[in-house]
DNA sequence: TCCATATAGTTTCATTTGCAACTAAATTGA
DNA sequence: TCAATTTAGTTGCAAATGAAACTATATGGA
């Protein structure tokens, strides 16, 4: 395929490309198999570790900005995913945490989750795994600060 | 900050992070400056190579689906950067190619979009940034197949 | 204490996006 | 040759996203 050379070896491109290419698939397996949405997983993902938490501190980790972080909440509480309890410490949040049919959930989804990626990463090393890993870190690091 | 573990080291969670980082920040720059989206930055990047070429075309090299194709080639043409002729190979569709205007305006985003990119890559060595080109394309690839 | 300001979260509204249906031209094959 | 199918591109409608306004609570300082 022609290719456009400044486009080409522009990082930000790349990115986008690999990105979308690596989201669509994996997105659509989350929403065909169990109904959810990127942030409603990663919410899912996050509160499987066991701790209570309130949306704000959910959406720091999951990088999801609030409105989204209250619609996916609001989304997995409806299901019967998330519960939520008055927060002791500030009244004008709640705590979140996984009932435990969310947890099953997480149950079947974490290992399908895994298979995907490993599907993905199939043709590459551990050496180049690691490096891409913190490669993404850093360059959304540097994205990120000022 | 406090990190999931699963999600913490999930490369579809990595990418998507790394992303949108990148993303937002690069295209608030397009946006702000120039009035550009990122599919018709894309498309001016592109054509600036100098070859005319059919939406489909374009779409295929900028990895762009059909419609956001039509969205941004008639805003560039509603704006005098982009023109078109009729395709004597195909009554369909026709050959876009950017004005003298697109032309100058490419002409100063390409440097604004190289020092961006400068900027991010600015903590990477040459062999880094080789090295995550390659591994994105990769992975790009290898989520497209199948 | 109590007012002013800041923060957490939700809701409303406008914009963006994406799918599906559509038009028009090209291709295939009987 | 001409009907059936495929392909290029656009448009209309519905869903998703994001910004701004809003409610409720918390905090900081006179």
């Amino acid at each position: 395929m022609m290719t456009s050379l400044i486009l080409d070896h522009f990082i930000p491109y790349r990115l986008s490309v690999a990105s979308n290419a690596v989201s669509t698939r994996i997105s659509a397996s989350y929403r065909k198999r169990f109904g959810l949405k990127v942030p409603e997983w990663r919410l899912i993902a996050i509160l499987a570790e066991g701790h209570e938490m309130t949306p704000l501190a959910l959406g720091n980790i999951a990088r999801i900005d609030k409105i989204s972080v209250s619609r996916a909440a609001a989304a997995l509480i409806t299901r019967g995913l998330v519960m939520q309890r008055a927060n002791p410490g500030d009244g004008r949040s709640h705590l979140l945490s996984l009932t435990t049919d969310g947890a099953s959930l997480y149950a079947e989804i974490a290992p399908a989750a895994r298979a995907m990626e490993a599907e993905l990463l199939s043709g590459f090393s551990a050496r180049e795994r690691a490096m891409l890993d913190r490669l993404l870190r850093r360059i959304a690091e540097a994205a990120e600060s000022r």
